[in-house]
DNA sequence: ATGGTATTGTGTAAATAATCACATAATAAT
DNA sequence: ATTATTATGTGATTATTTACACAATACCAT
């Protein structure tokens, strides 16, 4: 989905932003109000050009000597990501995993906040999970379509994460996060996203050996 | 960390091995006995010849005219992965974070077995999360590298992070899986990997935009 | 004012990664 | 046997990404 959307900045450009966003959050919590792109790329480790390249695919805002004023950078940034207004997002599956992501705070806090928990379990449908009202799934396309819901993150076994991605699509949905250990396919129009921890520990693996090589 | 590690083989070849891991092991359950670089392809998202090139790197594993044992494939896969083996984690963090990671079965039928729980809180040391008895922080350095762990997930508030992370690292870990919403600085023979949901989302946030351009 | 230092923004070069395209080989059907 | 079809592995090419290096500029100290 990056592909045409991505001919004038480069996609993997685009994914550094949230993590220079992060940076300079953290740096205005401690109080600073001025950093540098070296600061910054040993913070993050990246190299010092490449974030200053990446930043002047949106214009120039730093001040040569000087470096970056955090809070106008957290600003501009925020503007190019589209994350200077809150975001809805709904959540597919309110099994263990989808449990934890309702209850994990860090959404709301950085503008996304959790509005719809859907599961297929009618026993769990109307109960509350991490404060939020388990709703049936059968509703999910009247729901998301009628809130012109965008993002949704999906929390269901992997047998039926590309079923629901393909209603979620079907609904409006154009952004999505999915924590099902496996692939899905969707048209160019929407992005996915994926979250599966073990596929980053056996990439660790890999490299986990001794000196034989 | 890749950087020299990695000038045989490029670290992104080997973050795609999972990957394909995964849809093999799915194929698998499906009941498959052979599939194709192009049919690996389109359920990636993937081109063929991509995946053909990097599995090149191992060696001749399909069979022209025919195509890739899938049994085959993933052991050849595994054994380079090293994931042919179960593999020890500790987790630090017993919040609600290192809880949902505790309770997540993902790890143990996938190798990974968390082994270890800590947590700084000592109301909650001795005490059962996730089915894990929470082990004190003070004795980290002590578990760790008496069983000789290599492996931790992260999943302390983000002001903690860099602090576990250092004990962590001198304690002898080398592979760390960052929850913590911070970038860590870890010496050049140790990696980490990054999980923080609210990235993705900004990232995929910055393409929600109406045609405007 | 002047000199010294720090730091940006960017054109260019280098390095890396992805795609193309095809020779080669296996299978199946006639 | 022969032909048609399928699919790998890989050298060559193209595209993308990163690193380099430096002119331009701001600030600070004297």
């Amino acid at each position: 989905m990056p592909s045409k959307m991505s001919n004038r900045i480069p996609d993997i450009v685009i994914g550094r932003l949230p993590l220079y966003l992060r940076a300079l959050t953290r740096l205005q919590h401690e109080g600073r109000d001025v950093t540098s792109s070296h600061e910054l790329g040993r913070r993050l480790g990246i190299s010092s050009a490449q974030i200053r390249k990446d930043l002047s695919h949106f214009g120039g805002f730093g001040k040569q000597g000087t470096g970056y004023q955090i809070e106008f950078l957290i600003d501009k940034l925020e503007n190019v990501l589209q994350v200077n207004r809150e975001w809805s997002v709904a959540v597919v599956g309110a099994g263990d995993l989808g449990s934890a992501i309702s209850h994990y705070g860090g959404f709301s806090e950085r503008g996304f906040r959790i509005s719809w928990l859907f599961d297929a379990n009618e026993e769990k449908v109307g109960k509350e999970v991490g404060g939020f009202k388990v709703i049936s799934i059968n509703d999910l396309e009247t729901v998301i379509s009628e809130n012109n819901c965008q993002m949704a993150m999906i929390a269901v076994p992997a047998e039926h994460a590309q079923g629901v991605t393909d209603r979620l699509v079907k609904a409006g949905i154009r952004s999505i996060l999915n924590y099902a250990p496996i692939s899905l396919t969707v048209p160019d129009n929407v992005m996915v996203q994926y979250i599966d921890p073990v596929v980053h520990l056996q990439h660790m693996t890999y490299y986990l050996r001794d000196e034989e090589d």
